[in-house]
DNA sequence: AGAATGCCTTAACAATTTGATAATACAGTA
DNA sequence: TACTGTATTATCAAATTGTTAAGGCATTCT
């Protein structure tokens, strides 16, 4: 489907790191685990998960202080972070929340509900690592560089295809031609005015399908 | 966003939509009630509210059911979602989560909570849609360079929309000519006197609505 | 290697949309 | 009324994009 989105997982009771991991990987998630606060903020700037669950009450850091101290690093200020908690204490859950977390969940913890909330929190992120997107009956493949168009496979030659696969990485946004210039043929090169258009049109001839829409002045947008 | 939150509530019992709505209130959210599914739709079209939050067992339409009709309607396909219910059964909860919902909280509703998750609901929201605004019915959106009033999308030209985005950044304010001239036209352009006019024009007709108001000898504004 | 194929870019022209202006009508005010 | 500033409309020029065809280049095939 898409790549696979990295978790971590910190907890210092096993059990729970195990159920919890299990459960995450049969999804296909990969998933990473820390057995305290400071395994945690280590392992999280090595790999930039896309999600962290950190278990409140561990020896060492608590992980309300290990989210405080991820928080004040750059490429961490945005990562979900999801806490779990034996206490259900009004005033710890509050103070998670406050402290920047997205959810807070008590245990036990229960691995549908667990995955069912991982699942809703993804869907309002951006899907840019995606090798696979969809929309209605488009597919787009990036990895096998293949186009499918309600069952058909439309080949497309390869700046085509980036193309196409830019625009759709953010349907509805507007790339204005620069960005467009800058994504696909890099800054270096220098190629003429009408070139994305003409690579416009044969997209639009091959997919047959009215999916790109031209912002005068501005640029082309991606939507079904 | 600049003006408060709008949040609309639909439950079927008087006490708790009470109960919830002068927390939520108290906290400066704008709070809409609705006392069953068919309600809620019919607000939340009408309202465009920022999050809607849906108890689950209503009468007539379930907030699951009511959830699904109101993601089909394209302006309200981003909202943020909470389901409330009495019951801890994990399908139900499972199911509302899949059908789009942001978070599901078990009543007895601690307010206290629902606050800290639905400020961390907006959080995270504003970290993806900044170049959203919004005002009553009309949304600017300038990544997608398109006008939505009342569900509708409104298209119109670059420099028509550079300039209702300038008058809207900034409701209330009167823009002087000049002002208008430097940041939509630029200092190196030099323009006539009735441009601005024309295009103030055209907005006001393509949207048919009366938020740009003359200020004699001054500039224009915008406002609702 | 030579031929064939397909991709990318460009040029030239057509089609379209946008933006600015001028001319005129209208509104408010002293 | 005369004056000042804005609204409206039609028109034309300019900017932008669409389309097609052709040539260079690289890759693949024989």
């Amino acid at each position: 489907m898409s790549s696979p989105k990295k978790i971590l997982i910190a907890d210092d009771e096993p059990d729970i790191l195990e159920i919890i991991q299990f459960n995450l990987a049969a999804e296909g998630f990969e998933v990473i685990t820390a057995k305290n606060g400071d395994e945690a903020i280590e392992l999280a700037k090595k790999h930039l998960p896309d999600l962290i669950i950190l278990d409140v009450m561990m020896p060492g850091k608590t992980g309300i202080e290990t989210c405080n101290i991820l928080r004040t690093h750059p490429a961490l200020k945005e990562t979900l972070i999801i806490f779990l908690s034996a206490l259900s204490d009004e005033g710890t859950e509050i103070r998670g929340l406050e402290s920047g977390a997205d959810d807070y969940l008590t245990k036990p913890i229960r691995p549908k509900i667990l995955i069912s909330k991982v699942i809703a929190l993804f869907r309002r992120l951006k899907k840019e690592n995606e090798s696979i997107v969809k929309h209605g009956d488009l597919i787009i493949n990036k990895e096998s560089y293949l186009i499918n168009y309600k069952g058909d496979d439309i080949i497309l030659a390869r700046k085509e295809f980036e193309l196409l696969s830019l625009l759709a990485s953010k349907p509805g946004k507007v790339f204005l031609r620069n960005e467009i210039l800058n994504q696909v043929w890099g800054t270096e090169v220098i190629v003429g005015d009408r070139t994305i258009d003409v690579h416009i049109r044969k997209i639009r001839q091959k997919l047959n399908l009215d999916c790109i829409t031209t912002v005068k002045g501005v640029g082309y947008k991606f939507e079904l």
